[in-house]
DNA sequence: ATTAAAGTTTAGTCTTGTCTAAAAGTATTG
DNA sequence: CAATACTTTTAGACAAGACTAAACTTTAAT
């Protein structure tokens, strides 16, 4: 149907566009690490199979039938994650990247399978929510832990960064998926946090704190 | 590493060179469905790569790299078709084109805890060996069909067309990996057989026979 | 309103893998 | 052993996807 590197695209378009009108070449440049003109031959590309709309000078965003494609493969791109982790004992910063090349295996029949064989689940290992065959999924309910203020407190139900590096940090501090996580302080000069987490306090940058989601419970 | 054209030159090769000196340009374009051109360009990067000895107009075979190569993408082509058949429900006739696909993803933890997840089988579905992370796998000690006479009596341990077509055939007459198989009559002029096949008999051409194989019990 | 800076596209090149048509090598056979 | 058939390689082209350098647009700043 459509190339590995298309696919690609039309993923890394969907990411950028939510919220904005248009994605601008630069970004998508900078999230796929490619230049702006190797990114302007695919916008083309991807005009030509109507799966974006693209306005020269202006940016690009996926028609109708270009986020139906990016939900599929984010729905297969998680769907192996979660089998990475439950059925073959991998923890939540390997998936990643080996996800990143099964979500191009083409097969339907394949993805229906693995879906009923993990038991139809709604979230990836890393809190993000599982589309279904049609493309919908369950919106979660969630805040950066960036926008809280002190003495909020919250569970950790999803993170943005799936770096091993970040993940690793994590780990090291215990922090899981339903890990409690209260704001003790906030320093306003250079936004970072003193937080109550596993009975002890941890002192975490910004950096930190803009990829966390939180579950708020007061 | 090597890509995916690469490797499936590489297993064609393999298969090919069963115990030939050197396989032809045309040989390794006709099991490939490309140009013998194509398959020259190829077997020069190869031989530049020491996965392949290449002597022009006569011919090429894989060095001791290119055969551990090879060994190391059909375990993953086999482990894939034990998984999609003993995990997720596929029959033995939808399994090949996909592992055709999974057998390039790029992970050697992803291959060895997919190995320990389906309790290190011997066999995949079609009764093909599957090597160990060394390359090694048992023989299987068996015999085409069409070698033998009339009485000679066997089990069904293996298929070498894995096509739908050919699977279905077998599946319509419930023949399966284990199936009982007695030759009741071998027609010389045109090599088709009379089979007792599950207390019936049955008629099959040579085309057929040329594709089971047995392990002989009388 | 100019000018400078930043962002984007175009033009041209490269690599990988494919193809066709033509040339060259090898095998067959009378 | 020469003519013919078959196989293989070469030469040249093309498509996909990437890059650099240059040109062009848009935005920001004087
Ligand atoms: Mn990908
Ligand atoms: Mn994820
Ligand atoms: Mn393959
Ligand atoms: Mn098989």
């Amino acid at each position: 149907m459509h190339s590995v590197s298309e696919e690609n695209y039309i993923k890394a378009i969907f990411h950028l566009q939510d919220g904005k009108m248009l994605v601008s070449t630069n970004e998508i440049a900078g999230r796929m690490n490619t230049k702006a003109s190797s990114v302007t031959d695919m916008l083309k590309k991807l005009s030509d199979k109507k799966l974006a709309e693209y306005i020269p000078y202006k940016g690009a965003r996926l028609t109708e039938n270009g986020v139906r494609c990016a939900n599929q493969i984010i729905r297969k791109h998680r769907l192996w994650e979660v089998f990475l982790v439950e059925k073959l004992d991998f923890s939540w910063d390997e998936v990643h990247e080996i996800a990143e090349q099964l979500e191009h295996i083409q097969s339907q029949k394949l993805i229906d399978q693995l879906d009923k064989h993990l038991d139809f689940p709604k979230k990836d290992p890393h809190g993000d929510p599982i589309p279904d065959s049609n493309g919908n999924y369950e919106v979660i309910n969630k805040t950066l832990l960036s926008q809280l203020k002190k003495g909020d407190k919250g569970t950790l139900v999803g993170v943005i960064d799936t770096s091993s590096n970040f993940l690793n940090y994590l780990d090291k501090h215990s922090i899981q998926l339903g890990t409690q996580i209260e704001v003790l302080e906030r320093e306003d000069f250079d936004n970072s946090f003193t937080l109550q987490v596993n009975a002890k306090s941890l002192q975490v940058s910004q950096q930190i704190a803009d990829n966390l989601y939180l579950k708020i419970t007061s």
